[in-house]
DNA sequence: TGGCAATAGATATAAATTTTTCGATTGCTC
DNA sequence: GAGCAATCGAAAAATTTATATCTATTGCCA
């Protein structure tokens, strides 16, 4: 089902969506002018909006309020997921505060370290709990996703646990490969590496 | 030169270099060894490294070191470059302290933003200045990088300001499309959208 | 010293993705 | 109502990217 789509579409997918959010004025919105202004070409935008419920009326386009309803609900942002994170150092304080996750049914429920002047404190309305109970934590909450924002040298050790607790899907800050089984999808954001990489492109 | 390496290969470029740099083993690696503990085929590595200047020996693979180093030189490490933060809220201040930036050649020399009571702080030795002054400021500095940590509302705006202020690559954590003349790079790195990504996938 | 096996690098093939082209539909204008 | 133009959706072509194959080299072992 949802494998059939190129990654790279998927990754379009909420660029769409914001994009449609920013505009005002209700109504018919084409292709073309999708197109037009997000700088790509307007039938790889009707490609991608293909994989979603929406449908277009020729000459007119998609309804506006369709279309955001068929991407929300392609991106699953209707069901409620859990979140927690691991590491609440600046930057797993910097995603308990932000308030975005919740455009897309993502709730942050609590995040994890093994600072004992962390634990027991809240971010943003979360609890920090000790990672010595996250075993018990993670059963106990179940939550779908888990975002580490914890050191590379310890992050294999985190992914490790938060696999063994059934969560199958990890967001990694930190700058090193995960090896995780069959299954578990990994995804990475190395924010340094993305810089240089910007900064190699001409 | 630098344009003809396809994206997704540089984008590979730092996950190579990560892998390398974990070794403790100095010596000879070849690109098979490479493959297998990174979890994908050998001629893409071959190709990747490739378009760096290492050169690897029959039967024997690419010395370690060497590799590293044609990496490094190829993603710019060994140049400096400065960049700076808008936005010296949870994430912006993240950025501000995290220290693996330097391992591209990348310096964070400064923030800005709009909040008076951040403004005249130091994070991480670096300080925070009023975003009434970033003309200025940046005429100073002169960054090669601009890191947008704003809210989506003013990101467009941020970002008008340092372009005309001649910085010519921009990496953006607001989700929202940032409209740029030719010339100009933006990379975006919407963390929600990730998640949210992350969570459809199969 | 000869053969074998592993490896890089080049070439060729295959797969995936994007762009182009096309046909059908439909709202709009005259 | 007829023609036109814009649009979607599908099909085809082209491009890009990844994988497989091939060739030459070379270290290693008998």
């Amino acid at each position: 089902m949802k494998s059939d789509i190129p990654v790279t579409s998927l990754q379009r997918l909420p660029v769409y969506l914001n994009y449609l959010k920013s505009l005002t004025s209700d109504g018919y919105i084409s292709s073309g002018a999708i197109a037009r202004a997000l700088g790509m070409g307007e039938v790889l935008v009707r490609k991608d909006l293909a994989f979603t419920s929406a449908q277009g009326r020729t000459r007119v386009g998609y309804l506006r309020t369709e279309l955001i309803a068929a991407l929300e609900d392609y991106l699953g942002c209707n069901d409620k997921k859990k979140a927690v994170i691991f590491g609440a150092g600046e930057l797993g304080k910097a995603l308990m505060s932000y308030n975005g996750f919740s455009n897309y049914g993502i709730e942050i429920v609590a995040a994890f370290d093994n600072d004992s002047a962390k634990v027991g404190t809240y971010v943003g309305g979360k609890p920090v709990f000790d990672v010595e109970n996250a075993t018990k934590k993670l059963v106990e909450l179940s939550p779908r996703l888990a975002v580490l924002c914890v050191p590379a040298s310890v992050a294999q050790d985190v992914a490790d646990k938060v696999i063994s607790c059934n969560v199958k899907k990890i967001l990694n800050f930190a700058p090193v490969l995960l090896r995780a089984e069959d299954g578990v999808i990994v995804r990475n954001i190395d924010v340094a590496a993305n810089l240089a990489i910007l900064s190699s492109m001409i």
